[in-house]
This record gives structure tokens, C-alpha cells and sequence, in this order.
DNA sequence: CCGGGTCGCTTGTAGCTACAAGTGTCACCG
DNA sequence: CGGTGACACTTGTAGCTACAAGCGACCCGG
């Protein structure tokens, strides 16, 4: 069976998105790694918990905000609270869950840690986009967000996340 | 020291953008695991090199064109090669350089594979997309990769690449 | 109140990647 | 030529992720 092939057009966009995909993490790790000893995804989990209320989360809901499955979460905090930044408690009201807070140790690395990450975001990101891209960046991603996740967990965790800043 | 911090708009590009690069990488190795028994690395390797002339390259050159370390591609070669995907022999006019070859077992495996792993990425990306959005999505990720990679070894191979197409 | 089914999470293992170090080759310079 | 440095890999090891299995806790019908 023969497919429909892609257009040049579409060839030059997915080699370059690829490329993208490939290589932004690895930027992205290697300055948190060099300046605070975390990954990429330490750094987004500890994010989202100094967002939520009393900085704190269950690891499902926790989960879907970083976009990981639940066992990967649950090694990455494990480690996490071996370095004291997170702690882990039974949920009161539901004894399967837990809940994940972010310590004070974890609130004072996330302070620490923004600043150096934010720059490296702008400088490979945001600086090389013009307002009217960065536009068009969110809607491209939101269009191939609602493919790749067709529960809409993560769109929805964003809507609500957007809704609580108004 | 303060940071100057992302706006609404950015902020909101961001999250989509990270989830898009975390969930994406997982898709296509899903299929392609499935499917082939390949990552979506190793399919890219393949790739490449059934589009070299003599189904052949370096291996430093294989490593920009799929955006790998050389470490890494050493090792996804040698299981390719002892799965019989492909080939391994020093370069007569080199001898520090290696030449990585399609073997037609590897050829065949391409040649099967296309077809899903095109469908996969029609329905996760371009079928998410106008076609305008489709050209704004390759001048964005062409301007963040020139962030990626400042000693622009992708963006050359990506050029030359399209001028062989003509 | 008890049995099956789901939910929420953890644990164990296999596989892949990153980093650091090592090997052999080339190119240049005196 | 001999030496120095750069180059093109390869190999070994530590660390992270995916997948599969397992364990209580909850819920609901009978």
C-alpha cells in the first residue's frame, strides 16, 4: 500500500519540528542540570507544585500537569524527597491517594532555579519568535495537543490553570 | 535578581509547546514499536539513510542528520547492525571515519514502515492543520532550531538535503 | 457484609541515553 | 621523520523512562 507522501512544504515543517523535539529538551536539561542539579521534568514538577494551593498536589491530578504517566512521576518524586525538596503524605479524605508537597527546601530551589531557566527559555525560544509567531506557536500546539492527547487531560488542566491566573 | 518574566500569551505558548515536545516523542515510538519493533530514532536512522546515495554516510554525518550525539548513534548502529538493518566498514579514503550502509533487509524494513508511521504523523499533526499554519510551523521551528543548534550544523544539512530534492 | 471490579499508586526490570574515558588515525609543524 | 593536537569513533557506566505486575483502598450489587 502506497502512502499519501507529504508535500515539500509539509517535509520542510516536519524536519524542522523534529529537529526541535529532539533537540529543545536536551537544552533545556542541560542548563538545569549544570545550574541545580534537576531535570527538565524535576524543574516542571516542582513548578506546578509551587502553583497550587498550600503547594500541594495529588499525584494523579499531578500527573496529567506534567504530562507523565504515573509510574514515571512516582520514581521522579521518590527521588525528589530523598533531596528533601518534596514530601509525600496519604490523602486524608481518600486512603489510595497521596498527596505531594512542595517543602520549603523545594519552594526556596524553585526561586533559585527560575530565574537561570526562564533566560534560557527566552534566549532559545521566545527570542527568536516574533509576538505574532509566539500567536501562532500557541494555536499550532494547541491543534497538535488535542491530537496527541485525545482525553483532553492536559488541555483541560490548562484551562483550569488559565482560569485560576483570570 | 528578578527575572523578567513570560507573559499571558507566552506563558500559554509554553505549556503547549512542552507538552507537545513531551507527548510527541512517546506517539511515535508508540507506533513505531508496535508496528516494527522501532524507535522512532532508529526509524529516523533508517530513514536517512535510504535517502544517501548508495544508501551510505558517515556516521558523523548520519549523527547531524538525525540530530544525534555520536555516542548515542554508535550504539543505535550497533543493534541495527546486529539485527541485520544495516551495515558497518571503515572508509577506504579515512581510516578514523565508519560507513554506515542500508542492507536490503533494512531497505525492506523502510519500505514497510513508511506508510504507518506517515499515517501517524498526518493524524497527529498535519491533519490538526491549515495549511497556512502548516507554513508559519516552519519558519517558527526554523527559527528556534537556529537557537538550538548556533553552529548550525542541522539547518546546512536540512538545506542541502532540499536542494537535492531540487 | 462480602465479593468483584475499579482506582491510585508503588515497585521491579529491561532498555535507551548521556557523559566520560579510551583507541586508533590524520594533519601539521619544526 | 618525531611530536603534538585534533578528529572519528567506540566502549563502559550511571541514570532515567517505559512496561508490567502487584498491593491496598474504595465502591457497589446482592
Amino acid at each position: 500500500m502506497e502512502p499519501r507522501w507529504l508535500t515539500d512544504d509539509e517535509m520542510a515543517a516536519w524536519l524542522r519540528l523534529v529537529a526541535v523535539v529532539e533537540l529543545l529538551p536536551g537544552v533545556l536539561d542541560g542548563q538545569l542540570r549544570r545550574d541545580a542539579a534537576l531535570t527538565h521534568f524535576d524543574y516542571h514538577v516542582l513548578a506546578m507544585l509551587s502553583e497550587a494551593p498550600h503547594r500541594t498536589l495529588r499525584m494523579t491530578e499531578l500527573a496529567t500537569r506534567t504530562n507523565a504517566t504515573l509510574p514515571r512521576l512516582s520514581h521522579v518524586v521518590r527521588r525528589l524527597e530523598e533531596r528533601g525538596l518534596v514530601e509525600r503524605a496519604p490523602c486524608p479524605s481518600d486512603g489510595r491517594a497521596t498527596n505531594a508537597r512542595l517543602t520549603d527546601a523545594g519552594w526556596a530551589k524553585v526561586r533559585q532555579t527560575a530565574p537561570g531557566h526562564l533566560a534560557t527559555v527566552r534566549e532559545h525560544v521566545f527570542d527568536a519568535l516574533t509576538p505574532e509567531q509566539v500567536s501562532q506557536l500557541e494555536a499550532i500546539a494547541g491543534a497538535v495537543l488535542e491530537r496527541l492527547d485525545p482525553e483532553g487531560r492536559v488541555a483541560v488542566a490548562l484551562e483550569a490553570a488559565a482560569r485560576r491566573r483570570g
